[in-house]
RNA sequence: GACCCUAUCGUCUAGAGGCCUAGGACAAUACCCUUUCACGGUAUGAACCCGGGUUCGAAUCCCGGUGGGGUCGCCA
């Protein structure tokens, strides 16, 4: 299985590859660990990386980073996998997991050993430890100092009995590396500043820069997009990859997603995953537009389509700067596509979440009127289904509203206009205009027949148009709740 | 502390030296619509971090400062 893998992304690889004039075929990769869901800064990330991918023709590879064993759990691949789907960010390759591809990064450290791009180091952590605070004490940047990495004319200690070693990266100790980040611009760094970082653990696990270098050689990344916390791992890849003369890939490091009150997100703090936006009654497709948005710019065009957004996106337009999260638009956007969302497929949602609350909507109004009558008054579809949660369910006016609005005059408009309906055209066009009538009899102004109604029939005060209210209710309905908040 | 990144309305952003009296969107405010609340419509207020250069001309280029962020693990 492992074998067959690796020998088909030599082949595709070979592909992109050789002739004169390589046709990059692009290919990009989603890579998080699964040590949690997967939250909103993830999930731009993968949006980014889906869409350059689609508006190129390429590529989109999933691949599970799962190599911290302590923290990786099969419940939150499984998170990020629904979040994915949910989103409709679809792979093509994959997903792969790093776990499975241990025999390849062992072979590839055994081969930089040989090869004397790395070695082995014994120093223990303890040691280390010190080394750094030492290091730091006097304003110094804590890293390895070499101790056990050879050089000609050096002599190394001994290795000690029975302990065994780790192995580190033979880095360039002068010298720069830079690459021409694809939305930073030209990033360099000296050589002096980095230090030989572990590649391989103790026990012989392999590290994340190691086997990110492996993993984006072997399946041929060309685009690596990914978050700005990773700017600082690239020279130390870029070198990696140059010592096993491996392609470098272009990147392009997005910068992070900062919560509504500009705090950053963490666990802690503000992080939530893109399924509680499923649970709070967001649509993926307002999500996908709102995060797209943020960060990145097609003119002044703010509401779009995934294939627009598809055909529109490039690299060359994502901000480089921090963006902070902004619900509020979230919220306008999600409103603009429910109002333009399907009635039938809003229906079934509301009855899911109605449902769920224990509320059948059988034998009750019917929900596809409704919903056309209630959708351009919900941000989300939690509103929604609370919005029309009284249409079938035990109706309590607060006897605050009650008193408001049930005054003697009004009973008495509404006794008549109870009569009235008995046997009337069940249309708003008819039921409009006897309320007006009933209200001009009884010397009452529109909202005052109007308020009351709404008060009984849905027990508050704001409403859609009660002549649409009453008409989308049904005379049954109607009549017995008007006869009982009258009694 | 060192290194790296970053800086336009409250927020997301447009802006590639003259099209900028700085544009759009969300939010805010006002008015209109109206049967309440929304929706919708119209209008208004609101920004180039600071200081030096370069240039005939800078939001745009360069340098410095300041603010914000990231990274310095046998985590990813």
């Amino acid at each position: 299985m492992a074998s067959c893998f690796i020998g088909r992304l030599r082949c595709s690889r070979r592909i992109c590859g050789f002739s004169g004039t390589p046709i990059m075929t692009v290919r990009t990769r989603f890579a998080p660990s699964p040590t949690g869901f997967l939250h909103i800064g993830g999930a731009r990330t993968a949006l980014f990386s889906w869409a350059f991918a689609r508006r190129h023709g390429g590529t989109f590879i999933l691949r599970i980073e799962d190599t911290d064993v302590a923290r990786s759990t099969p419940a939150a691949v499984q998170a990020i996998l629904d979040g994915m789907r949910w989103l409709g960010l679809a792979h093509d390759e994959g997903p792969f997991y790093q776990m499975q591809r241990m025999d390849r990064y062992k072979v590839v450290i055994g081969q930089m050993l040989e090869a004397g791009t790395a070695y082995h180091c014994y120093t223990p952590t303890e040691e280390l430890d010190a080394l750094r605070e030492a290091q730091r004490s006097r304003g110094e940047k804590p890293r390895y100092d070499g101790r056990w990495r050879p050089e000609s004319g050096k002599v190394l200690p001994t290795p000690p009995v029975g302990v065994p070693p780790v192995v580190r990266f033979r880095n360039p100790q002068s010298g720069v590396v830079a690459w021409n980040d694809q939305v930073k611009g030209r990033v360099e760094f000296a050589n002096a500043e980095l230090d030989d970082l572990v590649i391989a653990r103790a026990d012989g696990t392999p590290t994340y820069n190691f086997c990110v270098v492996v993993d984006d050689w072997d399946m041929g990344i060309t685009h690596v997009i990914r978050g700005d916390d990773h700017v600082n791992n690239t020279p130390r890849q870029v070198n990696i990859l140059k010592a096993l003369g491996a392609t470098v890939p272009t990147y392009a490091h997005l910068s992070m997603i900062l919560g509504d009150d500009g705090q950053k997100l963490s666990k802690r703090h503000g992080a939530v995953s893109v399924m509680q936006y499923d649970e709070d009654g967001f649509l993926p497709e307002a999500v996908l537009n709102y995060l797209a948005r943020l960060g990145w710019s097609h003119g002044d065009e703010e509401v779009f389509t995934m294939a627009q957004f598809v055909e529109w996106f490039d690299l060359d337009h994502i901000t480089s700067s921090a963006a902070q999260f902004n619900t509020e638009k979230l919220l306008w956007l999600n409103q603009h596509f429910l109002k333009q969302a399907d009635d039938s497929g809003l229906a079934a949602e509301t009855k899911r979440r109605l449902e769920a609350q224990g509320i059948s909507t059988a034998g009750g109004p019917d929900l596809l009127k409704v919903v056309a009558l209630y959708k351009d008054r919900a941000a989300t579809l939690k509103e929604l289904a609370d919005a029309v949660h009284p249409l079938y369910a035990e109706v309590h006016a607060s006897s605050e509203l009650r008193a408001q609005h049930l005054t003697e005059a009004a009973r008495a408009a509404l006794a008549t206009l109870c009569e009235r309906l008995v046997d009337i055209a069940w249309e708003k066009t008819a039921i409009g205009p006897a309320i007006k009538e009933t209200a001009i009899a009884a010397g009452l102004k529109m909202p005052q027949v109007a308020m009351p109604l709404r008060v009984i029939l849905l027990g508050q005060a704001q409403t859609p148009s009660i002549d649409a209210i009453i008409e989308v209710m049904g005379r049954e309905l109607v009549l017995d709740r008007l006869k009982r908040g009258l009694a």
